[in-house]
RNA sequence: GGCGCUAUCGUCUAGCUUGGUCUAGGACACGGGGCCUUCAAUCCCGGAACAUGGGUUCAAAUCCCAUUAGCGCCA
């Protein structure tokens, strides 16, 4: 904290997210930039979002974009990078080549770093006999004080060569915020590349010099980036450049607890939002992979994340991805929205996603909400609602007749329920035709009969069954209600037809 | 192979800094039950963990050491 080589900012922490586009945007970069934006948002600091398009053949436009599209779901939203200018652009790499070859000329020029001619089979000899002869497989230094005649020569030449850092022998400590000191001994890691020519730098030198430049007071990524931090402390170090703050998370992992992958079946972010899990949900989640706040609340929308986000609470652990938690998490979250915002919510599922988008102009809104109040209890996603409710925007139902029979009936007996249904339904006025209302008609006729006093199931199964035609729904007044009067009638004497066929 | 990181219920975790209040708490999932016309929601109950072995101490999930296992990085 007092180093006095920390970056300092007059307006805060700077943090940044750094995923090279390369593959669709996934929930392990989604993780790592949601801890960064509710650390920039907690600590009034600025996070900023940087490319890492420096491999052109593996980077594609249209993966940048999905990253973008996938953050904005989210609304982790950043203050400088694409689409969004700050003072310390740009905010692709591929942009910056002029600016790492300036840091790696002066390397060179101060006899840091230093061109290596050795080829893959020599390099590939080498590590085969140091593990041969039971020694950490490091380069073997061969190529560190060629004569700088010969280097231009070889140059001239053409002959292919990369760059390597002249690494010094010791030992790097560093305080990482989650997991305290961790130390490496350089003497193992030997002279690593830092870029394969002035024009292609490689990710832990540009990594540094982007960190410094753009003034990240604060590196927030995976514990799979613990292992090149002491290399990119030397290129600071030789470069005489402050060293950030560092904070490894804990990796997300799949169910056999290695690294979460496709391997594992896992998504893109956007995937999750056409499976029709909230943005919410989703945020939720991940905070709570890996970290935790103190007491037993377990949901919490952005706000009250970035109030309780603390990096000291960051478990060192993986974490497994597991999909029910995140139903679960889906599903409350749901319950926290009012009719209308999961009208909207909804709708705009249904229009984005769905294949009978036609609901939505055949139905009134009013008649739409409705049913969004009923089946609200028993969303999981907001995918399961057309599922679920499919019944209330049909105009003709179908279904096995066994599904009228009650546990209790013998199939002959369906009918006379059905036919004292109609008649109550029948007997209640249109205007009053409301659940209370239908409720109370229902009971009445109940109460007056020893059978169904007995065994209501008898009169409102099958009632349930020729409304909905399901097996599992909610209750029958209720869905009559929002049925109406006439629909209600005609569905019942559907029923009848059909058990009479 | 080397180095590094990690280790509490099946899963996410609380507790560990500042040993005793921990016969280890919560949540998801699971099982059972209540409500009940089904499903869901909801409520109640239940099983379920300190990786192992040594220390230190009156006392260890908590401190120290070793071991084991997993993962990550390096090519």
């Amino acid at each position: 904290m007092n180093d006095p080589k920390t970056p300092q900012s007059l307006f805060g922490p700077r943090v940044r997210l750094a995923p090279s586009p390369t593959g669709w945007f996934h929930v392990g970069n989604a993780r790592t930039g949601l801890f960064n934006y509710l650390f920039a948002r907690k600590t009034g600091g600025t996070f900023v979002l940087r490319v890492e398009d420096t491999d052109k053949e593996r980077s594609k436009k249209e993966y940048e974009e999905n990253m973008l599209e996938g953050l904005k779901w989210l609304g982790v939203e950043w203050d400088e990078g694409p689409e969004k200018d700050g003072s310390f652009g740009p905010y692709h790499q591929s942009d910056r080549i002029e600016i790492y070859k300036e840091y790696l000329s002066q390397l060179l020029e101060e006899g840091k770093a230093y061109y290596c001619f050795c080829t893959p089979e020599e390099l590939e000899a080498q590590r085969e006999d140091m593990i041969a002869r039971g020694m950490p497989p490091k380069y073997s230094g061969k190529c560190r004080d060629l004569p700088e005649n010969t280097v231009k020569e070889y140059l001239a030449q053409g002959k292919p060569s990369v760059i390597r850092l002249k690494m010094p022998k010791k030992v790097i400590k560093f305080n990482d915020i989650i997991r305290g000191e961790v130390e490496f001994n350089l003497d193992l890691i030997g002279d690593t590349v830092i870029a394969k020519s002035l024009d292609e730098p490689l990710y832990n030198f540009a990594v540094v010099i982007d960190d410094y430049l753009m003034k990240i007071t604060h590196v927030i990524r995976g514990e799979d980036h613990i292992s090149n931090t002491p290399k990119q402390i030397v290129i600071q170090e030789l470069l005489g450049l402050p060293t950030p703050n560092y904070a490894h998370l804990p990796m997300i992992l799949g169910p056999d607890r290695s690294k979460l992958s496709s391997r594992h079946g896992a998504m893109g972010l956007n995937e999750y939002k056409k499976m029709g899990y909230l943005p919410e949900a989703m945020n939720n989640f991940l905070a709570f992979l890996g970290w935790h706040p103190l007491g037993d609340k377990e949901i919490f929308n952005l706000e009250e994340l970035i109030d309780k986000f603390d990096l000291n609470r960051v478990q060192k652990g993986g974490a497994i991805f597991e999909i029910k938690r995140l139903d679960w998490f889906n599903a409350q979250h749901l319950k926290t929205l009012s009719v209308d915002q999961l009208f909207d919510k909804i709708g705009e599922y249904i229009k984005t996603f769905s294949k009978t988008p036609k609901i939505l102009d055949n139905y009134s809104p009013e008649y739409i909400k409705k049913v969004i109040e009923l089946e609200t209890p028993r969303l999981t996603k907001l995918s399961d609602f057309l599922e679920f409710s499919e019944f209330f925007f049909q105009e003709n139902i179908d279904y096995p007749k066994e599904y009228l029979k009650w546990k209790t009936m013998e199939e002959i007996e369906i009918p006379t329920s059905l036919k004292d249904c109609l008649a109550v339904l029948e007997k209640i006025p249109e205007k009053e035709f409301n659940k209370a209302k239908i409720e109370t008609s229902f009971y009445n006729f109940i109460s007056e009969s020893y059978l169904y006093k007995k065994d209501k199931g008898r009169l409102l199964w099958p009632l349930r069954v020729a409304l909905s035609g399901k097996k599992a729904s909610p209750g029958p007044f209720e869905i009559a209600e929002i049925l109406g009067k006439e629909e209600s009638i005609k569905r019942v004497n559907f029923a009848l037809s059909k058990l009479n066929s």
